[in-house]
DNA sequence: TCGTGCCATGAACGCGCTCTCACGGCCCTA
DNA sequence: TAGGGCCGTGAGAGCGCGTTCATGGCACGA
């Protein structure tokens, strides 16, 4: 009967596993043990399934090896943001470059997933039903429940950015309190004494760490921090706070801004109340990101290593997958004062 | 014997599809058929299958679906460069939120594949054995082989920017030759004669069609279209660009420069020299990122709409998969002239 | 009344791999 | 020489689905 049973439906091309062990006169069992680099194959079976597979440009099939192995091979990296704002964000960038950087050479897919708040039900069923073997979540604001709920049901979890939250989520962070301080205690060297702040929301860790950094070099030099105003990452924010600050003291001479984009913003005002820069009022941004380099004038600025930081969740999570311990349950890495004509 | 047998090795949890199919009293075929909004389902089947579904929170396993489906309800971005450096452009940023934003509600996932020229076997070994069903690829440079390959291979692939090659592959990129020429046309309105370029570099389509149309712009007013400069995209580059330019022509008046990021160096030198913009010379931009409006002056720009451009290739690929005809080969998207102050 | 379609459904096979299990060869010790 | 362990290997089950194929119910016309 089964005449035209020929035709079956497209497959794929590409050679099999079967097809390697052909030719490499052994059998899948051993294939396999050589893919996943196990023990107990000898030198010589290795050698001449490796020649196989090169020969045959044989590339696994990863549905098949998840589905058997069950586990994904998989990381999710999520967006918690309510617009896809973040996905433009140089911080963002960094973080994504850090991830695929660490992630190259093993076996391991990156699944980008935006989540809006709303869908976070939608989003923990489908991390639920073991498409990823761990997620990295970026981005998030205030008592986001997301990573502990991702914990609840066993997914491991690495956050970058200290999360606000109670619990004990791994995360990992730059030093931003350590970087407020520095900022600080350059501009005192400076020999700047009504030090102001421009500080970033309070709904994230980082904008009230490098705060905290900012009252603690003010606190060392007995110096009064009474000048707080507040911006989210907008230069126009930068701009009302700033201008704010202008009004409340006139005799402003530094301000510590939470971010090199929120600064765009202060160095607008500043120049257009007649005030040079870094003459009457010198100003340190935080991030070194490009608009740093290239504002007018180029930017004193704390620098994070984003990369790093992408690189270090990475490392964080898969070690955490394999099974390793001693592992640290969170990490701050180093930022470092990049002096330019602003201060 | 058997007798340890229940402990087996630990599984993904949530619910299977059998589970769905016993709780809604059907077979696994028919919830597979709901699943997939496929014919042949009574209404009643239906709902019951919906009901189940959203009662056990059951999400379907992909691997399985991509194992037994023979596709893998995935589609690839593939970025093709050097450094990482692309991933922390804004123009990447805005592809990629489009692509996500076309992308959600449909069940396909988005691997992000980075891929310097050398590794180009691995890759292309990798996406032959079906981990995608289609990719996009971006930021291409010369006369990349990568696409034509990909073709070969039998993947549906749509190129973000016009590629240099020969060959058709599909593509999707914004009218850079109109958005050069409404630049020059505006700087003529302005009544500006000696009007110079800073242009791409020409290993990718953007620069050269941006080039052409500050030609044409300049052969509609019959003026000369000799003041050209190279750069890359760089703000170090623009401004060597620049410094070449006004020693070659000090009565320039214009300058049509090829990326916003470029323009931060054209602007930087322009300001050294003394030069006021725009009274002395008008400068257009072009890409109206973030750069242009937070640059001193804000900057006169060409938009061109990324995101748009990541929607559109997304919409023509799936297109392609889902088996629809008359699909447009290619397409252009219009750009826009955004006034601001320097010129 | 009996066919002839079409619709709705379920049983069972197989996607390509990993993993368990069994087995045989080897070296070491008794 | 016999026994025990370890190394290297292959056979085969099964991961969770999609997909065919067979079957049975129903409305319709003859």
């Amino acid at each position: 009967m089964n005449v035209m049973t020929e035709i079956d439906r497209q497959r794929r091309p590409g050679p099999r596993i079967e097809e390697v062990a052909r030719l490499a006169g052994v059998s899948k069992s051993t294939v396999s043990r050589v893919i996943n680099d196990e023990r107990y194959v000898s030198d010589k079976a290795r050698d001449a399934v490796h020649t196989a597979i090169t020969h045959l440009r044989y590339s696994p099939n990863q549905a098949a090896r998840s589905l058997a192995g069950s586990k994904a091979n998989a990381i999710a990296l999520i967006v918690s943001e309510q617009s896809g704002r973040v996905l433009g964000d140089p911080f963002f960038a960094g973080v994504l470059r850090g991830v695929h950087a660490e992630l190259t050479g093993r076996q391991i897919q990156l699944l980008l997933l935006l989540s809006h708040p709303e869908d976070h039900d939608d989003l923990l069923a489908y991390l639920a039903s073991g498409h990823v073997d761990g997620a990295l979540l970026v981005s998030l604001h205030g008592d986001d429940p997301l990573p502990r709920r991702l914990q609840e049901i066993g997914l491991p979890v690495v956050v970058g950015g200290r999360p606000l939250g109670s619990g004990s989520v791994p995360f990992v962070d730059s030093d931003n309190f350590t970087g407020g301080l520095d900022a600080v205690r350059h501009l005192v060297s400076l020999g700047r004494t009504r030090i102001a702040t421009v500080a970033g929301p309070r709904d994230m860790a980082a904008g009230l760490d490098r705060l905290s950094g900012w009252r603690r070099g003010l606190g060392e030099a007995r110096l009064p921090a009474d000048l707080v105003a507040e911006a989210d990452f907008t230069p126009e924010s930068g701009a009302r706070a700033m201008t704010e600050l202008l009004d409340r003291a006139p005799d402003v001479d530094a301000v510590f801004v939470a971010a090199d984009i929120i600064a765009l913003g202060v160095l607008q005002v500043l120049h257009a109340r007649g005030k040079r820069v870094p003459e009457d009022v010198a100003v340190v941004g935080f991030d070194d990101s490009l608009l740093a380099s290239t504002a007018t004038p180029p930017l004193t600025t704390v620098r994070q290593d984003v990369e790093q930081l992408g690189r270090t969740m990475t490392w964080r999570l898969l070690g955490e997958l394999a099974g390793e311990d001693g592992l640290p349950p969170s990490l701050l890495l180093p930022t470092s004062l990049v002096r330019r004509a602003s201060a």
